[in-house]
DNA sequence: TAGATAAATTAGCCATGTCTAACTTTTTAC
DNA sequence: GTAAAAAGTTAGACATGGCTAATTTATCTA
């Protein structure tokens, strides 16, 4: 008892779980972020490439708000990992590996919107938080959010 | 027309937005990093005190899976920052600060996990997305997710 | 086609958050 | 009360992803 304090009530429970588990769910995030640069990148670059005809780095700059020198690093660092093909000076494509990847990325976007919107949400809030929700959205947590969908 | 295709259906919409409105988003979602690894911290902190009487380095190096040099480099960041009171050696204590902020933190993380329970996630899946999420829902977001749970 | 403008790159800086290896301090057990 | 073990810190390294300033290349325009 003692539960119902003052001014802070305890609507939902604390779930607590064993330091490794806890340890495990921390890792997850972290491993999230490594690839976030990668997917926020080809999913964009996609886009451009459908919506302009090509993607340069001025553009990507310009979308994802940092300034060209980040947008040129990146952008060789996706080369390294083999996600894009390009010449210094001229527009980047994606290798098959980064049209997969992308593909896989603008469907969760497209899910992650479109889910929180099915909660009333404004589209420019959903958009806000989809983009970073969508790292951490496990499999089967998209399904769950693809099935809420479909079945309303 | 043409839009069903051979394979890969489109089943929600995207939606496009101005140049500056994304790299808001994608701006927002950088400042979210930035104050993650605080919010876990002084949540952990706070579950720790609660739960086993202090908050020692070794169990929050144990529980965020990183090592104990982490540990105490970022310790002296929120020392810096002003949410943690500690001296060296000795266990580590929040101010009101940290105590505000980690009370805010374990509420919404709770909110998000017990939301994700109600969309029928496991329970180990619940609390390894919301590790990640809970730092991308913005107010409006969390709101909704109390009035779904709510009204469940 | 030359000169001006715009785009892209390079070089070098910085903060963050992780690590290992080595050292210091505290705690525990005898 | 001392020796061993555990906990904590320090020092120094590294990868990531930002930035500015300066330079190079490409594009546009007169
Ligand atoms: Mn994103
Ligand atoms: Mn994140
Ligand atoms: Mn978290
Ligand atoms: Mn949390």
């Amino acid at each position: 008892m003692t539960k119902l304090q003052s001014h802070g009530r305890e609507p939902f429970e604390a779930v607590d779980r064993a330091p490794e588990a806890q340890a495990e769910g921390f890792a997850t995030v972290r491993q999230a972020h490594e690839s976030e640069m990668a997917e926020d990148y080809v999913e964009l670059i996609a886009e451009l490439i459908e919506t302009r005809g090509e993607a340069r780095p001025v553009e990507i700059a310009e979308r994802l708000g940092v300034k060209p020198p980040t947008v040129t690093k990146n952008i060789s660092r996706l080369k390294a990992a083999g996600l894009v093909r390009r010449e210094p000076y001229r527009a980047i494509f994606l290798t098959q590996a980064g049209q997969d990847l992308a593909e896989i990325c603008r469907r969760r976007h497209r899910v992650v919107v479109a889910f929180l919107l099915s909660l009333g949400i404004d589209e420019e809030t959903a958009e806000r938080d989809a983009e970073g929700i969508e790292h951490h959205v496990s499999q089967t947590t998209l399904e769950a959010f693809e099935s809420r969908l479909n079945q309303k």
